[in-house]
DNA sequence: TGACATTGATCAGTATGCTGAATATCAGTA
DNA sequence: TACTGATATTCAGCATACTGATCAATGTCA
């Protein structure tokens, strides 16, 4: 039997688990407090304003009971508006306030950074080849999760 | 600024989402009812009988605080047994039951077949370029993280 | 139009993961 | 031996993630 240390689904866990923890210090340090999933929801606001919460957990793979505590933290920090959609009333639309675009602009470098710092045993061309092959396998095991990845125009 | 689907913080959520979902999927279908990580201990405390909660926590990255909950969580389930060190009384010492010894082996053929599923977007060169590429940018990231693994021999 | 399925959001419950603090114990030393 | 620092565990609290259920609003189709 394999090792755990050699299993994909063991070094998935250990790498995102380090991706996190260089993401806050970054951030942290930059003077942000913002974890990277609330990061990947002001991002998407940011891109699509207007849009209803299960349309954005679809354009970032979150799952949809997941996405209502991370708005609402945003709403809380005034990163994030939500107000009652006049079209559908079930739906809420999120837009991204002036100071969550501050915001967003302003911890980008830090993200950025961050990005290389969890490839920083990596050589250039390493890094793109692991980018690209998690693109693959996240592509293909996409709709194995509970909260696959819906692009807008697919909507 | 890049996407955040190219941002390999964003991948490495998107391929742990995906990782879990297709071990739970893979084990409950095989009629057992076990987490990534519960699994995980179970295989480390197999391997390492008598073993203390901090070690084992440094054996696969885990958290201390978050064994804490998954071993109470075997052993409710009657997989791991635990008690008082005679040497050191504020340690526990972990070792598997029959029981746990049994599900460890009935289980395995679905972890493996797991690991191949959420893999099975790339040839088998890919795979193993994906694992390499994930060890070797984890050991250059090990020490980012709260939670390093720390091999019991460096103990 | 009226029954029905669908959809957006929320809630209760469970399981990771983390921070920081508290508690008990151990080990080394003055 | 008393003190000090280190260590093993636990606890409180917060933030993902998921399952399954509920509720209100919408859309569809006979």
């Amino acid at each position: 039997m394999k090792a755990i240390h050699e299993m994909p689904g063991h070094l998935a866990r250990r790498f995102q688990q380090i991706a996190v923890a260089v993401f806050l210090a970054e951030v942290e340090e930059a003077g942000y407090d913002l974890t990277p999933v609330q990061y990947a929801a002001l991002a998407a606001v940011s891109a699509n304003p207007g849009i209803d919460q299960v349309t954005l957990a679809g354009l970032i793979a979150f799952d949809r009971t997941t996405i209502a505590g991370v708005v609402e933290r945003l709403e809380q920090k005034g990163l994030l508006a939500r107000q009652e959609s006049l079209r559908d009333r079930r739906a809420r639309e999120l837009t991204i306030t002036s100071g969550g675009r501050k915001v967003f602009r302003g911890i980008t470098p830090a993200v950025e950074a961050a990005q290389e710092t969890m490839l920083r045993g990596l050589t250039e061309k390493e890094a793109k080849d692991l980018v690209h092959l998690l693109q693959k396998a996240i592509a293909a095991g996409n709709d194995l999760s509970r909260a696959p990845l819906r692009s807008a125009a697919a909507v």
